[in-house]
DNA sequence: GTGAAAGCGCTAACAC
DNA sequence: GTGTTAGCGCTTTCAC
């Protein structure tokens, strides 16, 4: 077999004809041009020599590498692997390539990474770590670089986007909650600087407004980011109030099962004590110890989505911003049961 | 801020010298030959006009893409994510990138992506997913590509590997189940033609064999994948036989939760009826209803090792053959226990 | 319908 | 120490 690589020079060579005939007739959009008997020629002789077009000539050529650069926060967040299998399938259906980098919620590492990318020629970028106020897209605009965020956004209304509706899922869970007949409902917050997490904060303090419940401060707390850890932290500091509470809402579920944990380790039992809600449904959550009761997202199709839109985006530089926005969808599992003082 | 691309030629005629004197001057390996006020003037000027290397046109020159693909099975099985993590790290950190596709545990699926990277001119592969044999693999040794499979290795000895060592899993297993009492242990095999199933069923038999019980066929199923569903098919299989066993050695977590899940489907509990034990120690399985006693794995160290190698592989060709072991370790956790007969 | 030739951005002989 | 130049593999305008 070949160990040398095969170019279009190697076909031409061999069918005695110019490399721009091969490269016409291996391309649909110019194949038109030859003898349909030259086509098939040179067909049959790239794939005799095993020809593999070299992407990256084309990409020279061309200035379109067909490559697509996608950030996310953290490849072990559960949340991230079905958001990218939906990129991924869209995007390997139209040709295109996708390359990945994780910038561990970092906005200096994901403009490192970005700027790598850049030089990797890349088409456009789907970030899906970005920050409220974030640089690194800041980066993308200045540089015309096409770009969309998927899930956490900016402020600023300057890429396209793919969002879920968080006021509807935070409306979900509090209706939930409070047809249980919980009054005292605790929030961990989700950090502020995070769209999903500022969205679901104001949602909250709206959502208890709206029905009529007070808002206690003492009630909500901070969870200083989307681990389970932060949740145990975020809890032991809601628990030290000494506040009287019958439910949690927490910002994922990552923090929720956090949560849980830090209440049994203070003798609170989910659900009998406290009720315990979490976001994002992650992989295999039913069957976990507590089956939690959470909001589900449709990562997949928001991945898939968001490769449909950069796509587009490419195509169509002057179409107008798009805003994309997925309903989310509350999971009644078993972290939330009726209040005892209900 | 600027909407251009910025080239080599830009930098040059901004600062009125030659490309290839700002070649050298932003290249380590060659900007000694520079003086050092000149190399500094280069390099500021590059920094304010916001230069990122083209690596594409690096790669056409240089014939290396700085890029190694990879090839998983499957992006949503929980034990890849860590592998790749690893795999990730390291291959930044040498300034490589790396570029993934999965192939739904099918090789001609893995074919055609290792094709379409054999157009981007990757430097080499790691491949997760391999069969035993595998005529992908295959097509990367005929093209003189450098590869190295992580995990499922092929039987041929044609390209380095990392592996885990499926002997000592499997010795830790049996020995913590005898040590329990059990003697009636059954297996769900993985699929044959994947050498991690292959290498635990023949460790089964011979650890059985060495330990001086019987092996009974009967006791013995086959997953047809390495997934719950397939553990759930396997484990009523094993049920309708209707020969007693009290613990069954699983295939992997996956196996293993599918496997208990259709054991309690039909009234037999885990674990005070059977024992049950996966492999791999997915994510979160501390957390899960039944807590499973499993065999960890090194993911992260498989992941930076397999990029190391492949790179080693890169600048030594005619190195030989490497085969790295890593050695597994058994977790006791609350999905075995004494055997009530004994 | 097909060939010739230029050029994408970069590096590396080879000059001087 | 720096400039000149060729060429990596491809597409595409311009000839014919």
């Amino acid at each position: 077999m070949s160990a040398k690589k095969v170019t279009l020079r190697d076909i031409a060579e061999h069918l005695g004809v110019n490399t721009s005939t091969v490269s016409r007739a291996l391309n649909p959009k110019t194949s038109k041009m030859l003898t349909a008997e030259q086509v098939r020629r040179v067909q049959e002789a790239a794939d005799a020599l095993g020809y593999v077009q070299n992407t990256m000539a084309y990409a020279l050529k061309k200035g379109r590498s067909m490559t697509i650069g996608v950030i996310i926060p953290d490849l072990m967040n559960p949340v991230f692997p079905p958001i990218l299998k939906g990129i991924m399938n869209y995007l390997n259906r139209e040709a295109y390539t996708s390359i990945i980098a994780y910038s561990e919620n970092d906005m200096e590492l994901a403009l490192t990474e970005i700027k790598r990318m850049k030089g990797r020629q890349v088409d456009g970028f789907i970030l899906a770590g970005a920050f409220r106020d974030d640089f690194s897209v800041d980066y993308c605009v200045d540089n015309n670089i096409p770009a969309i965020t998927v899930g956490r956004s900016v402020d600023k209304d300057v890429v396209d986007k793919i969002v879920i509706d968080n006021e509807s899922g935070m409306q979900q869970m509090v209706e939930h909650l409070l047809e249980l007949g919980h009054r005292r409902i605790a929030l961990i917050a989700a950090p502020q600087n995070i769209s999903d997490g500022y969205e679901r904060y104001r949602a909250y303090l709206e959502q208890l407004e709206s029905h009529g419940i007070e808002v206690d401060e003492s009630l909500i707390v901070q969870a200083e980011a989307f681990s389970q850890d932060a949740g145990r932290k975020a809890t032991g500091e809601l628990l030290s109030r000494n506040v009287p509470f019958s439910a949690v809402i927490a910002a994922n579920d990552l923090v929720a099962l956090g949560c849980i944990e830090e209440l049994e380790r203070n003798g609170v039992h989910c659900p009998d004590d406290v009720s315990v809600i979490g976001f994002n449904n992650m992989p295999y959550l039913d069957q976990f110890r507590v089956p939690l009761t959470t909001i589900e997202i449709p990562r997949l199709r928001m991945g898939e989505k968001a490769a449909r839109v950069i796509l587009e985006r490419l195509k169509k530089p002057e179409m107008p911003l798009q805003h994309i926005v997925l309903e989310p969808r509350l999971l009644v599992r078993s972290s939330t049961a009726r209040c005892r003082d209900a």
